[in-house]
RNA sequence: GCCCGCGUAGCUCAGGGGAUAGAGCACAGGAUUCCUAAUCCUGGAGUCGUAGGUUCGAAUCCUACCGCGGGCACCA
C-alpha cells in the first residue's frame, strides 16, 4: 500500500523531469522502485538514474543527484533521501508513514489483502482432470492443491473465478477399467477369469467388484458387456475423488464430460473447420493435422484410422468451448508429462482463429515421494501409488495443502514421508499457525482485562517505535503486493514464503517485547501494540484463509 | 537425436538484471519468576553445474557443454 504510493511519486518525478528538460522519456517504465536487500540503504530506493543513464549517456550519480532535488520537494512522507552505490536513489520515510496504515488496515479488516486488480475478468481455471480410474495421487495431489491455490488467489484478487475439472469416462481405458472390474467380480465368486494384461491392480478394484457383487449377486457373470462393470467402476471411483477433493477443501463449479463434444458435435466441427481452412488432410487412412504450419517439426494425426480421434482432438475442441464461453483467460493445471500435448492445442486454437495467448497452462514438476529415506516409485496401474488419502490420513490437510503450496511449479517437489510425519514440531506449518494462535492469545487476555482490540481511535499509534514493530509494520503494509504478485504470477509459494517471513518477524517480536504487562509497560503503549496485534492477526487469517489453511485460534 | 523443466550451504529450497547471495532442516552453544518454548538468540558453512558472451552491473539474460527429471504414438 505504500509502495504503490510511492511508486506513483517516483512517476511524477520522472514526469517532471521530462517536462522540465531534464532529461528524455526514453527510460520510462523501465525503472523500478523496490525494497533494497539490506538495511540501511532505505525503505524503498529506485535505480531510475541507473537506467537512464544507459540511454542518455550519463553520469548515473548526475542523474540520481536531479531526481534527488525533485523528490525532495515532496516533504509529507520522505524522511531523508540518498545517493548510494553505482546511482541508487535510497529514500527513507516519515516512521508516522508506517505507524499510519494501521488504520486503513483495521477499518478492512478481513478484506485486507484482498483487492479489485483483477476487476471482474472471468477466468477458469481447469484442474485435476483425472479419468476415473483410481483414487487420486500424490501428483494428482498437488496439482489438485496448487490449482485451488491459485483459483483461491485469483478469487483474493478481484477475478471472478469458475473452476473445471475435465474428464473422460469411455474409451480404451475405461474399457480396461470395466474388464479389470468383473475379472475381480469372478474372481470373488471362484469362477474362472481372465484378468486384462494391463489392467488396474489396486485392491480398490476388489472393492469395487465386492459391491457390485453385494448389489446385484451372480446376475452378471455371464453379461457380455462390460459396460455395467465400467459404470459401476466409474461411479465408485468418482465418489471416492469426490470425497477425497472434498477433505483438502476442493470445489469445482463444473465437471465437463469429454463425451458431450462428440454429443453436440464439437469433435465433427472442428475437423471441419480446419478442413476449411486447409489445415488437415488424409493420409495413411488416417487425418492429419497440419501442425508444421505452426512451426511444429511434423503434422500430428487427429483421427486414427479406426476413425477415433486421438487426445489432440477432443482437447482442441474442449479449448475452443472455453473461448466461446467467454472466458478471458484460461488456465490449465498440468502436469509436466502433459507437456507435449500443449504446443498441439494451442496451434489447433490459432488455426481456429482463436488467442491462444489467453490460455495459460501451468505445468507442475513431478512429486517424488521418499520414504525410510528411499524413492518410492509409483504407478496407478501397478497401484504402487501413495493416494492423497492415505496422504491425509498421515499428516492432514493443512500439512498437505502447505507443502504442495511451498514450491513453485516448475519445481520437483520432494514429499518427505518421514519428515512430514514424524517430526511434526519442525513444521512451517505450525510455525506459522502458531503465530496466529500467539496473536488469538493475546487479544483474550486483553479482552479479559477488559481492553478493546478493535478500535485505533483513541490510541496514539506514534508509540510504535520499536524497529520490530516498525519491521512488522512495513510487513503489513507489502501484504496486498505479496498477495497480488503470488496472484498475477499464478504462483502460490510466493504467499506462503510471505507468511513464512511474516510469522518470523511475529515470533521474534513477541520474543524480545511485550505487549500487555501492566507493571512495566504504559497502559497507551500496550493500546498501540494491541492494534499492531490485532493488525497482525488479521493478516495471518486473511493470508492463511485465502490458501485454503486454517487458522487455529489455539494450538 | 529433438523439445521442456531443474542444477544455489551437508539436505530441502527461495531469490530470476542491481549494492556485501538468503531461509528452513541438520549441527554446536545459549534464553522462560512475566501475553503459549509448536518460540527466540548466537555460530560455522557457498568457485550460485562448467565455459564463453551481452551489460555500467549477471546467480538472474544469450550460446555451447555436462548432470538429473519429464516428454517426443494412429496411448491419455
Amino acid at each position: 500500500m505504500i509502495l504503490e504510493r510511492l511508486i506513483k511519486l517516483v512517476d511524477a518525478c520522472f514526469e517532471k523531469g521530462v517536462s522540465e528538460g531534464k532529461w528524455s522519456n526514453a527510460a520510462a517504465g523501465k525503472y523500478s522502485v523496490e525494497v533494497p536487500k539490506r538495511e540501511g540503504q532505505g525503505d524503498y530506493s529506485t535505480n531510475m538514474a541507473m537506467v537512464m543513464a544507459g540511454i542518455e549517456k550519463k553520469n548515473p550519480r548526475e542523474i540520481a543527484g536531479l531526481l534527488l532535488e525533485l523528490l525532495s520537494e515532496d516533504n509529507a512522507i520522505i524522511e531523508k533521501l540518498e545517493i548510494a552505490g553505482p546511482g541508487f536513489v535510497n529514500i527513507f520515510l516519515k516512521t508516522q508513514v508506517w505507524q499510519d496504515i494501521l488504520n486503513p488496515v483495521l477499518a478492512s479488516g478481513e478484506n485486507f489483502g484482498k483487492s479489485t486488480i483483477g476487476n471482474g475478468k472471468k477466468v477458469m481455471v481447469e484442474f485435476v482432470s483425472a479419468n476415473p480410474t483410481g483414487p487420486l495421487s500424490i501428483g494428482h495431489g498437488r496439482q489438485a492443491i496448487l490449482g485451488d491455490a491459485i483459483a483461491r488467489l485469483l478469487e483474493a484478487t478481484g477475478h471472478s473465478v469458475y473452476r473445471e475439472y475435465y474428464f473422460n469416462d469411455a474409451g480404451r481405458q475405461m474399457r480396461v477399467l470395466g474388464e479389470s472390474t468383473r475379472a475381480r467380480y469372478l474372481e470373488l465368486q471362484d469362477k474362472p477369469f481372465e484378468f486384462p494384461e494391463d489392467g488396474y491392480q489396486g485392491e480398490y478394484i476388489q472393492d469395487i467388484a465386492q459391491s457390485l457383487l453385494d448389489e446385484k449377486g451372480d446376475s452378471l457373470s455371464e453379461q457380455e458387456d462390460v459396460l455395467p462393470f465400467t459404470e459401476k467402476a466409474v461411479e465408485i471411483i468418482f465418489a471416492d475423488i469426490s470425497s477425497t477433493l472434498k477433505r483438502m477443501g476442493i470445489t469445482f463449479d463444473n465437471y465437463y464430460n469429454e463425451h458431450s463434444l462428440y454429443d453436440e458435435g464439437h469433435i465433427d466441427s472442428v475437423v471441419q473447420e480446419l478442413r476449411d481452412k486447409g489445415l488437415v488432410y488424409e493420409k495413411d487412412d488416417a487425418v492429419w493435422f497440419k501442425t508444421t504450419e505452426f512451426g511444429h517439426e511434423q503434422d500430428r494425426v487427429i483421427i486414427k484410422k479406426t476413425g477415433e480421434p486421438t487426445y489432440r482432438l477432443p482437447d482442441i475442441a474442449y479449448h475452443r468451448e472455453k473461448f466461446k464461453r467467454n472466458f478471458d483467460w484460461m488456465i490449465d493445471v498440468f502436469g509436466s508429462d502433459h507437456i507435449a500435448t500443449v504446443p498441439d492445442v494451442m496451434a489447433g486454437l490459432e488455426a481456429l482463429g482463436y488467442d491462444s495467448s489467453k490460455v495459460t497452462v501451468v505445468l507442475h514438476q513431478f512429486v517424488t515421494l521418499t520414504r525410510n529415506g528411499k524413492q518410492v516409485k509409483m504407478s496407478t496401474r501397478k497401484a504402487t501409488f501413495v493416494t492423497v488419502d492415505e496422504l491425509l490420513d498421515m499428516v492432514g490437510t493443512d500439512v498437505a495443502r502447505f507443502y504442495f503450496m511451498m514450491r513453485k511449479a516448475d519445481s520437483q517437489l520432494e514429499f518427505d514421508l518421514d519428515l512430514a510425519t514424524s517430526e511434526e514440531k519442525d513444521n512451517p506449518v505450525y510455525y506459522v499457525q502458531y503465530g496466529h494462535a500467539r496473536l488469538c492469545s493475546i487479544m483474550r487476555r486483553a479482552q479479559d482485562m477488559g481492553m478493546s482490540t478493535i478500535s485505533a481511535e483513541n490510541v496514539d499509534l506514534s508509540l510504535l517505535v520499536e524497529p520490530e514493530e516498525i519491521q512488522l509494520l512495513k510487513r503489513i503494509s507489502s501484504f496486498p503486493g505479496a498477495i497480488e504478485s503470488a496472484a498475477l504470477e499464478l504462483a502460490p509459494h510466493r504467499a506462503i514464503f510471505f507468511l513464512m517471513e511474516l510469522a518470523a518477524d511475529w515470533h521474534s517480536y513477541y520474543n524480545k517485547h511485550k505487549v500487555i504487562d501492566p507493571e512495566h509497560i504504559e497502559q497507551a503503549v500496550t493500546d498501540a501494540r494491541l492494534c499492531l496485534v490485532t493488525a497482525l492477526r488479521l493478516v495471518f487469517k486473511n493470508g492463511l484463509e485465502m490458501l485454503g489453511l486454517t487458522a487455529p485460534e489455539k494450538m
